[in-house]
DNA sequence: TTGTACGCGTTATCAT
DNA sequence: ATGATAACGCGTACAA
């Protein structure tokens, strides 16, 4: 059996293709008798408009693609899930392209959405300048909204958090719960990692305390099992300083959630030789043992905003003169005993 | 400016449509010089072919649907990343639709995929009986591959995980160990649930083991602090027996991290006092202290194999008699602390 | 109030 | 080897 279009429900109730549609489509020129007739008619032989069609001839695909880097940690998957859901609600579904973190799938995968396949693009770029031409024809005509990592050079909405005062508020708690000598792990020298960094100095600014470099550490974060070795070292390092650190703050979930594994490994007491919080956007939060003190980000909200605003750009008529946002979310800390201790 | 079509082109290069069309198909009816003439023309001015034009005239959209109960733990989001990878290859995209546990969104998702804008669907029920009868009237003209939930009444491929098989190993792995009195943590009373549980029986029986029913739990799932209120209850009860167990295996992922959280809180020595195993697929098993014992699924695989067989009965030509198969992966236990202590 | 005719961009059939 | 034409299913300006 074939399919059920307008031409066959046409056929059926003897009158004209155009007719049909516009009685599906409400419109004003058809009867209201007619209208019952042709929608009770149509749903009876569950009638579902063909969306290619109906995208080809309205230029509209009710499609919204994601670009982003990964997708296995729980902080992407529920920026995904609040993506998915909001989207859901605007009538739009969601394609995704994962670009592994790596430039020339990016450039893949933002190519694929340039056939007119979608009607804006969700991005998390690779890097501060990554398929950023690229980026900037694309918007020529179809509206992207960046999130996550908003330090990209490209002119439209952001959505990101105030990463810097999520570092400050870690560590002034550190501070004011006794913590005076605050080491902090690090990804990358750039990007997200650099701005965290900058609420550490921040705080310690205000708190009139020196930053002693050798407790900022970058780690080797090209795999987990690289990630560990370089850990262990550093912190073999800094307890073995004639000051040793008495806090670490982590500036990424996987540098927090793991260091509290390695730290367990070495036989290291938490909180009482080294308290830890950090960025983390985990459930599990609470069976790390000790429980984690987290830094939290509002995925559910980025995912929700960053549609909101993408959907809110589409249905723009003129897309000139937008005054772009760079939305910044709050963050907020949940102390536990890593920090705190058994309270 | 206006986007380049096959009209513009043939245009500009004062041909007919239907000569660029096949040049750029590589139409063997076309001669050389005018292919690389028109390749070249078309690359210059970056001709992407609408996908929209050409999925309505083929009747392929090259893509997939996904719909599947949640996505937020890393279960899902490693099945998802495989599902998207391996698509990528085959050059199709990936749509997805959350169903979020809900009977009733599972059947807009799937509605919605009814429309012929996707190729085949990728579907992880809710459970075994739902919108059993829609699903098997869309597998008419789209296929589906059932993955993870494969105990559902539709005759199609199946790739999941030997369910039980990972329970009786992990049970087995405490017996050897020299813990005989092992509870078990379950969800629900059906489903994987109940498949897991038949494992934990089988190897009972098979160490000549007798049962006893008080260590059979099943816990309230329906929200975190439900579930742990609840594990808190039990495990209270569970260590007053006369004959109190020594060891726990948690048959789903979200029970057995908790699990570990819980113990922490009450202050029960793992692995002294309760040896700890389960399904997890999760990175932190690591970082959890002490570090957790594993079940692990090859989520991966379970994406990628998926996508391969979707992707194989799409391209078949005769939908009727295909030799349906119910793939059942082999799960891998990690021993950790959990259970072999400092070892 | 209803119907006719055309076009969206592509592929496919049939002439030339 | 190339071109004219129809068709995929839908929306819509225009005619009736």
């Amino acid at each position: 059996m074939g399919r059920t279009t307008l031409k066959s429900l046409a056929q059926a109730l003897n009158m004209s293709v155009s007719t049909v549609s516009k009685a599906l489509n409400d419109s004003y020129e058809i009867s209201e008798a007619t209208k019952k007739r042709v929608r009770e008619f149509a749903k009876k032989h569950n009638y579902q408009p063909n969306v290619l069609a109906q995208s080809l001839k309205t230029g509209k695909t009710q499609t919204l693609g994601v670009v982003l880097p990964k997708m296995t940690s729980p902080f992407e998957s529920q920026i995904l899930e609040g993506m998915q859901q909001t989207a859901s609600q605007h009538h739009y579904r969601i394609v995704i392209m994962n670009s592994m973190e790596d430039e020339e799938l990016e450039k893949q995968a933002l190519q694929s959405m340039l056939d007119k396949a979608v009607d804006g693009i969700l991005f998390c770029p690779i890097h501060e300048s990554s398929n950023i031409e690229l980026a900037g024809k694309i918007m020529e005509d179809t509206p992207i909204v960046i999130f996550d990592r908003t330090n990209y050079a490209l002119e439209t909405h952001k959505i990101g958090v105030l990463n810097a005062e999520g570092t400050y508020s870690a560590c002034k708690h550190l501070l004011d719960i006794g913590r005076k000598r605050i080491a902090v792990f690090c990804g990358a020298r750039q990007g997200i990692s650099a701005i965290r960094l900058s609420g550490y100095e921040r705080a310690h600014q205000e708190f009139d305390i020196p930053i002693d470099t050798e407790y900022i550490v970058h780690c080797n974060v090209s795999s987990i099992s690289e990630l560990h070795i370089d850990m262990e070292r550093h912190i073999e390092r800094l307890l073995s300083l004639p000051f040793p650190p008495d806090a670490i703050v982590g500036v990424a979930d996987t540098i927090t959630t793991h260091l509290l594994g390695v730290l367990a490994k070495m036989g290291v007491a938490v909180p009482e030789t080294l308290a830890v919080i950090g960025f983390a956007n985990t459930d599990l939060a609470f069976s790390l043992n000790p429980s984690l003190s987290t830094i939290r980000q509002p995925t559910r909200d980025i995912g929700e905003i960053s549609v909101n605003k993408l959907v809110e750009v589409i249905n723009k008529r003129h897309r000139n003169q937008i005054a772009w946002e760079d939305i910044k979310l709050p963050t907020s800390i949940q102390f536990r005993r890593s920090t705190v201790g058994k309270a």
